[in-house]
DNA sequence: TATTGTTATACTCTATAACTATA
DNA sequence: TATAGTTATAGAGTATAACAATA
């Protein structure tokens, strides 16, 4: 092997750290978490006929009241070429209504089907399950700080809607 | 955390937690912490000619001492074709050398040639600086639970080789 | 018979450009 | 002139199947 005992000692910034672990490395670790997450909910999604993308998409409609595709492309950061093709999946599995807004007749008014409420009701319960799944290995009492900092990370970083 | 208590019971009624945020359940964060990190790496590491994957694959080669592409593809869950094409690049750009083994004439062992080695390490160094930025927002002191809780919940879920 | 690496191929996902209708 | 939505299309990225060489 390489028995390289040229670590750095938990020291950031000086010089590259490459005897570090792979399985160290933020990038990496998002990159697992990643995985972990959308493979453990890819199966109950799919028996709703829903993926990660369709499920934000429904949930993101049930939060910002009528939203507009537009609305929706910035929310996830998707072009809104995929939103359209999106937003046909889900009007064609009758879960998604357009309307033609009244005050500007150039956006759609995106609304829940009673079908897609269901749907999407379904879907948080399958989304809770895997959260609880992958916050399993954390002792209870550590859950919320977790949580905590996750999202401290997350909030300072953008603000929200940008571009 | 949040009032739980109700999930995961099966019980009819108590149901989804509708109301909630989709900004913090963890399938979206863990989406945007995926954003935001490889985002911010995408630059740092087109300098270079890389992008997360050969970055990821790179790394790889060098931890892994002398490893062969089905190592690789167990190593990161890419499937063995993908490799082929990561390997190819890697090899065009004078990174990485194909060596047939002496032990199992089928396999490939890979090697970082000197050209490699200098580019990774200059990866590192990009990846160090993502790292550092990335985990700005929190407290020093906080750092390093953050590290460990997330390390909590990789080591439990995967036993890595996964063969 | 199984495994490593390869090619050919198809399928999905996403982005770019050009268009329409509205503003 | 700019914006919301659409279409056509091309480019990644990835997976499946079939194959050669080797075990």
């Amino acid at each position: 092997m390489d028995g390289s005992a040229a670590r750095g000692g938990g020291t950031t910034g000086a010089g590259a750290d490459t005897g570090r672990h792979l399985a160290e490395r933020t990038a990496f670790q998002v990159y697992r978490l990643g995985e972990l997450v959308f493979r453990a909910a890819e199966t109950g999604l799919a028996a709703l006929a829903l993926n990660g993308r369709t499920y934000f998409v429904l949930a993101g409609i049930e939060q910002g009241g009528p939203v507009s595709q537009q609305d929706l492309s910035r929310m996830f950061g998707i072009d809104p070429t995929t939103i359209v093709a999106i937003v046909d999946e889900l009007e064609r599995a009758g879960s998604v209504r357009r309307e033609r807004s009244t005050v500007d007749r150039r956006r759609y008014e995106l609304h829940l089907t009673r079908e897609g409420a269901r749907t999407l009701r379904a879907a948080h319960r399958v989304m809770d399950e895997v959260e609880a799944e992958f916050l399993r290995p954390l002792a209870p009492a550590d859950v919320p700080h977790y949580r905590a900092l996750t999202q401290q990370v997350l909030d300072r970083h953008r603000p929200v809607g940008r571009r």
